[in-house]
DNA sequence: AGCACGCCGACT
DNA sequence: GTCGGCGTGCTC
């Protein structure tokens, strides 16, 4: 008898065991998708993850019904990787496959199909047509329309016949279905169904690579160089100093050799600018995957990079490290210390850029992270923990320099009266100088943290969710409060519920205020704001993008968003509005943030031959991150980050795990929290364990929320920690009240 | 994740 | 007397 191991799309811990028939025992193989029955009434498409002989005991075992491929959709690598994710994430194999797999996979796939036509045999030379044209009755004139619309179509006496649609023909031709039956019926067309890719080809002619700078040069030496001896290279090249160019050559030489590339970017956002410039080069040898991608287009690529003629070039967000790859060379991870290669809620929890480096191991590859301003841990990797290769690249492409930053202090402004708004008069100044000389301004404001709300100013009442514990966000462009957990909204109430003033008073700021600001100083500007509620659509933001490069707009307000690897020519001066509501974070990774964030914006200023200027309005002049930025000593902050980071136990010098606890009954989650964390203590001892903290927020969706923080020495077994966490959750449950309480883990939180 | 099984309140 | 609320526990 002969059984699979089936991995379902389910957050199970374990694979189910389905007997299989003795045809399918014949054929089925590893990798393969087959339908199975779960239950009473369900199926599932499933993975199997093992084929063997071993009669399974304590339960009755079910046929599978049926075996969708003979050849397998994952590939081993992948499974590999699959198991790799759930084991160091926590989380079940199902919920990798879930996120892995496009749905149509999980599902029978329908390709899609359109009635095509074409010339029946018997015409398909120059001369026989030319025969029947001219022997054409005199009355069928509009099936003689429809025929010479079809030639021109099809292009047949230009290089011609090409592929032609019925549903185009008649559409050119605005002729009736009656006129192509006769057609069909004189034995001239006929049809057939032709399977229609999504993928498009580019046909565009390509550039070739251009030369590298010798600065360039000397990087791509070193990162080879590098490689003889190194499977991983952190490349620190400051904005501008053309990292992409050094990618491109690269990728070539990798291409070169028949291995596939897997070049990572941390959001869909971005991949415009350099798909753009990398299809210049590469043209259809190069594919995109990312989550807005329909469904169907990425079972396509999917199947391409199965079949014998595969993307030899993936350019993605984060879930294109589940993609099956057959040979694969070279992983480049651009921006490397970007958070959002961390998934944060539904499990997997993974960090692509960590899930990359396994992948690339796994097939024997290199792997290039690349940024300007390298995340703490990579940075210890490169230097002092001597893991990766380091490459440096410090001089700007085509002699740009460095912004000048200035410092502006808004306590002093504020206290002495004289901000207008959130402006200080030097960046008024200095916005009303560059529009006076048509140079366009981006102005930072990072909201997350310090949302706009409104407040009672007689009571201090704060609207809140009903859902979750936090304060609702104004939106005035719909005049609502909105949770940004779940999304619920209620109008703008006129008097306060608690005291019935109607002295109800916006407080905080947002890229909306600050809008509402500028419109009011400058009438006169083109204003654009850029954040997460003006580009829910997918093309809005290539829009704005565009709008802004085409200077259409002065002034563009954004949240971090502008602050991603977008080069603009016509900007010189950039605002950041309000430094400290990023150092204010209660988190430990808030300085290194704040550092990334305004040192990427601080990038965006400047043109070709002319110096780009900074204000950095802060109440904390003083403070050393802030000298840190105005000097660009990426170094010195590192090194003060580190050194905090060895003396209070965090990463890299410890890996962090949070551990989340969740229920509707808020007494229930905080009693088990505690006595969670008491146990954990005794197991791990009271330095590995900080609990129960203050999770973010601490009831979303009507569910309570406990959290713990777990550190484990990067020197200690990580495995052997997640062994004993492990035991303490399944001790945990065994207390009958903890029982319906759902538990989960953040591994190596971001 | 769904869905069935199981134990307590307002209705034909 | 039942219909149905959703809390608990399986599903190979």
């Amino acid at each position: 008898m002969t059984y699979i191991d089936v991995i379902l799309p389910l957050p199970l811990k374990a694979t189910f065991t389905y007997a299989v028939d003795e045809d399918m025992a014949q054929r089925v193989k590893r990798g393969c998708r087959v339908l199975v029955p779960l239950g009473k009434k369900k199926h599932y498409t499933g993975i199997v993850e093992k084929v063997h002989h071993d009669t399974p005991g304590g339960y009755e075992v079910k046929y599978a019904f049926a075996l969708l491929e003979e050849q397998p959709v994952v590939l081993p690598n992948q499974l590999k990787l699959w198991e790799w994710i759930a084991d160091y994430y926590m989380c079940a194999e199902g919920d990798v496959y879930n996120a892995a797999v496009p749905a149509g996979l999980k599902l029978e796939f329908k390709p899609k199909v359109e009635t095509h036509v074409r010339l029946t045999s018997t015409y398909r030379s120059e001369e026989k047509l030319q025969q029947l044209l001219d022997s054409f009755p005199k009355r069928a004139v509009k099936q003689q329309e429809l025929l010479l619309a079809y030639l021109q179509l099809s292009d047949f006496f230009e290089g011609g016949p090409h592929e032609v649609s019925k549903q185009d023909l008649m559409a050119f031709s605005h002729l009736s279905n009656e006129v192509f039956n006769a057609l069909v019926n004189r034995g001239v067309f006929e049809t057939y169904p032709f399977v229609i890719s999504r993928l498009t080809d580019d046909a565009r002619s390509l550039s070739g690579l251009k030369p590298l700078n010798n600065n360039q040069q000397r990087a791509l030496d070193e990162i080879k160089q590098c490689f003889e001896n190194r499977a991983v290279c952190l490349l620190y090249g400051v904005t501008s100093s053309g990292k992409t160019e050094i990618y491109t050559h690269l990728i070539e030489e990798t291409i070169r050799q028949g291995k596939q590339v897997l070049y990572l970017l941390p959001e869909i956002a971005l991949t415009t600018q350099i798909t753009e410039r990398l299809k210049r080069v590469f043209g259809s040898s190069i594919g995109i995957y990312h989550s807005k991608f329909s469904d169907p287009e990425r079972v396509e690529i999917w199947n391409k990079q199965l079949s014998d003629d595969p993307y030899m070039i993936i350019l993605g967000a984060r879930s294109s490290v589940f993609l099956p790859y057959q040979q694969l060379g070279l992983v480049i991870v651009d921006e490397e210390h970007e958070s959002s290669y961390k998934q944060q809620d539904p499990a997997p929890r993974y960090h692509a850029r960590n899930t990359a480096l396994m992948l690339a191991s796994m097939y024997g590859a290199k792997t290039l992270l690349g940024t300007a301003t390298p995340s703490v841990e990579s940075w210890y990797n490169a230097t002092e923990a001597g893991k990766y290769g380091l490459v440096e690249l410090k001089e700007r492409y085509q002699e740009m320099q460095l912004p000048d930053i200035l410092p502006v202090d808004i306590k002093e402004l504020h206290r002495k009266k004289m901000m207008y708004g959130h402006f200080s008069p030097v960046l008024k100044e200095k916005m009303e100088e560059a529009l006076a000389r048509h140079e366009q301004i981006i102005l930072f404001q990072n909201r997350r943290g310090f949302a706009p709300m409104i407040e009672c100013h007689d009571c201090g009442w704060v609207p809140k969710c009903v859902h979750c514990d936090v304060s609702l966000t104004l939106h005035k462009y719909t005049n609502q409060l909105v949770c940004h957990y779940c999304g619920y909204t209620t109008p703008v109430p006129h008097i306060c519920p608690e005291c019935g003033s109607q002295d109800l008073r916006n407080i905080g700021f947002g890229t909306e205020k600050v809008e509402d600001e500028i419109k009011e100083m400058f009438p006169h500007a083109r204003v654009m704001r850029m954040d997460l509620d003006t580009t829910r659509s997918k093309t809005a933001y290539e829009k704005m993008i565009r709008d802004f490069e085409k200077q259409r707009t002065d002034i563009l307000i954004g949240t971090q968003m502008v602050s991603k690897g977008l080069d603009f020519d016509h900007v010189r001066l950039v605002g950041i509005l309000n430094a400290d509501t990023m150092l204010n974070y209660p988190d430990f990774r808030a300085y290194e943030r704040a550092y990334q964030l305004m040192a990427q914006v601080a990038g965006r200023a400047g043109r070709k031959g002319e110096r780009g200027l900074v204000v950095l309005q802060t109440g904390h002049v003083d403070y050393p991150i802030i000298s840190h930025v105005i000097a660009n000593d990426f170094e010195s902050m590192v090194q003060a980050q580190l050194s905090e980071r060895q003396v209070c136990h965090f990463p890299p010098f410890y890996r962090l795990v949070y551990i989340y606890i969740k229920h509707r009954d808020r007494l229930l989650t905080e009693s088990m929290t505690a006595k969670f964390t008491a146990q954990l203590v005794k197991v791990f001892g009271s330095e590995r364990v900080n609990g129960p903290m203050q999770p973010a927020v601490a009831r979303v969706h009507s569910l309570h929320i406990g959290m713990i923080m777990l550190k484990i020495e990067s020197t200690a077994s990580m495995a052997r920690a997640r062994e004993l966490l492990l035991q303490v959750q399944h001790l945990m449950m065994q207390v009958p009240q903890f029982k319906s309480l759902q538990v989960y883990y953040d591994v190596d939180p971001v």
